[in-house]
RNA sequence: GCUCUCAUAGUUCAGCGGAUAGAAUAUCAGGCUUCGAACCUGAAGACAGGGGUUCGACUCCCUUUGAGAGCACCA
């Protein structure tokens, strides 16, 4: 929690402000540094919020004298603005950054509660394209943010292996490319395989039949093709086992579609007798929610077979077998799949769980050239983005430092691209749909990653520098009197409001912008008053302690949304 | 046809019902003999249209227009 804005709550509680209290910052530094707005206090004490706020700050003068942090209370209109002192801004700020390090910000909202996580919920035998690199980007940081605030949230994957599109791929490859010697890239091939059979069948539907022979093999397990998919599923796991391990990426357990869809067909043989479920037009076995406003849900094919929702139902139940009391349950994927969440939530609802069930649909994500469909062949894949990503930052690193080793230009590459891509995947909020642009994932100016990585190596650069050891050195905070100095700790002192706001609101572009503007904060700093060239060393030293404190909280940002630093770049 | 989501500078995005709607980028004008110019300073530039609720609306409600998505054997 903020520990500077927890102390002017206290100060207005004081004096009689029972309510919740929302401390904002003035438009301008000469009106304050916090401001509290009298509106809603105005209604409970009926009158009107710029009376209140002369009486509020009539009342703190009388009775909250000689206070450390508060230089002066002044009512602006229907506002309370606060001045704060900067030295006891700067030193509670410092050490409480100094002290908790890595775990600064941190809030217990979620008191340990245990929270699923589904993502990316991608497929065997297609591609990793940017729509899962959104999806990844969004269900790490939300891992760590809800870690953050206090929740035990257990990350997992639920890869489908067994539907249609494996049929279909397999179909493709013993039709087209029996005995042919796979590529390097085995996933890649078995995506093309895929894309090429969709496209064949659109122009050959007669040929469907054959692909259902081959679906229908598969699902019985029949030995003619049992090899092949089991070597060609390892492929594509393989794949996104060394794609998730390069984004940083873990999940504690992955669920496999294979493995849940019978159990799932028993849970709709209850549902049936329990009369929940229904035989609906042609023979399928249906949930009727129309007086929920959900249609209805189909649960089994006239032909016996699962589809997604018989399949959710079982992996609910493995799912709450291997987590038992789970608060929550959170599902990230596309937004095209709102409605059909809303249905499963429903039966799962109706099947007797009480869990809440969240499902995050975040905005496609579309190419200039308009939507991508992996059967269509058009999409921009994962490989591709992180590649193209590479190579721009790769090329600029090698530039500004002929005199570093191969490695280490392509290590500090590596680590630059990925926090470029995941700061421009986040950035969004995720309801939105995105166009991807290659040129803004690309781009290390701005609002970027790379700006963000650019801003800590420059405090790494002080602090090598100078060749102090600030950590155990006695700090004359009264020094740091500039404004400058003053608001960048103030800043540091919101993260834990960004923290909390972030996972109230599944949200990590709050964070995304929160690093942007904590870095801004200290460039401004930065370009305007010297760390090495202060006046006296006693100043050079708190400025010294202010910069890797602020350092420490722009790497707690970044871990957030999980990105990495570089000592130099 | 029905339902859901979205609409803010040229472009990409921020804006718990509250102070003069913020950034980034592109454009123009500046700043490195000074802690790292992947940086900084300045200029110009926007709430799709129309109603309503409210002391107060980019924000809530209705409607029109535009864009995207979903709607029975796909995932």
């Amino acid at each position: 929690m903020s520990i500077i804005k927890k102390q002017v709550e206290e100060i207005l509680q004081n004096i009689d402000v029972t309510s919740e209290i929302f401390l904002s910052v003035p438009p301008k530094s000469e009106m304050g540094d916090l401001a509290f707005a009298c509106f809603d206090i105005a209604k409970e004490w009926k009158m009107s919020p710029v009376e209140v706020a002369k009486k509020i700050e009539m009342e703190i003068l009388r009775f909250v004298q000689d206070d450390i942090l508060v230089n002066k209370v002044k009512a602006f209109g229907p506002y309370v603005n606060f001045f704060l002192n900067s030295a006891v801004v700067t030193e509670t700020i410092v050490k409480a950054v100094a002290k908790e390090k890595i775990k600064f910000g941190a809030n217990n909202f979620g008191a340990q509660k245990s929270v699923v996580i589904e993502y990316p919920s991608n497929n065997t035998h297609k591609e990793l394209h940017v729509g899962h690199l959104r999806n990844i980007c969004i269900g790490n940081s939300l891992t760590r943010i809800f870690s953050a605030n206090g929740f035990k949230i257990t990350p997992i994957n639920y890869i489908n292996d067994f539907g249609a599109h494996v049929g279909k791929c397999l179909w493709g490859l013993q039709k087209f490319h029996a005995g042919e010697k796979p590529p390097a890239d085995k996933q890649g091939w078995l995506a093309k395989i895929y894309t090429e059979a969709s496209i064949y069948l659109q122009d050959h539907p007669e040929l469907k039949s054959e692909v259902y022979d081959t679906q229908a093999k598969l699902e019985a397990k029949d030995k003619s093709i049992w090899k092949l998919f089991t070597t060609t599923r390892q492929w594509s796991l393989d794949s996104f086992d060394k794609s998730f391990k390069e984004m940083g990426v873990k999940h504690n357990i992955t669920f496999y579609e294979q493995d849940v869809k019978d159990l799932g067909q028993k849970v709709v043989d209850e549902l049936l007798k329990k009369g929940i479920a229904t035989v609906g037009e042609g023979g399928a076995i249906i949930v009727d929610l129309e007086k929920y406003n959900l249609d209805i849900g189909l649960l089994r094919k006239s032909n016996g077979g699962g589809l997604y929702l018989t399949s959710d139902l079982g992996l609910a139940i493995v799912k709450n077998k291997k987590f038992s009391r789970v608060a929550e349950s959170i599902h990230l994927t596309g937004s095209e799949q709102n409605f059909y969440f809303q249905q499963l939530f429903k039966v799962l609802a109706l099947a007797g769980y009480d869990y809440k069930m969240t499902h995050i649909g975040y905005g496609l994500v579309s190419t200039p050239a308009g939507k991508m469909a992996s059967r269509l062949g058009n999409v921009v894949l994962y490989d591709d983005v992180r590649d193209a990503v590479y190579e721009k930052v790769l090329g600029e690193t090698t530039v500004r430092h002929s005199d570093w080793s191969k490695k280490k230009i392509s290590d500090t590459a590596r680590i630059i691209a990925f926090a470029a891509i995941k700061f421009e995947f986040l950035k969004h909020e995720a309801v939105k749909n995105v166009v991807f642009d290659p040129i803004a994932a690309a781009s290390i100016d701005g609002f970027t990653g790379p700006y963000v990585l650019y801003t800590v190596a420059r405090i790494n650069s002080i602090v090598r520098k100078s060749k102090i050891k600030y950590q155990k050195a006695k700090i004359r905070f009264d020094l740091l009197s500039q404004p400058e100095e003053k608001a960048l700790a103030l800043l540091m002192d919101e993260f834990g409001d960004m923290l909390k706001k972030a996972f109230k609101n599944y949200n990590p572009s709050v964070i995304v912008k929160y690093s942007f503007d904590l870095a801004k904060a200290y460039n401004d700093f930065y370009t305007k008053h010297s760390v090495l060239g202060a006046d006296s060393s006693e100043l050079k030293l708190a400025r010294l302690a202010l910069s890797a404190s602020a350092r420490q909280v722009i790497i707690n940002s970044l871990y957030l949304l999980g990105i990495e630093t570089v000592d130099e770049m």
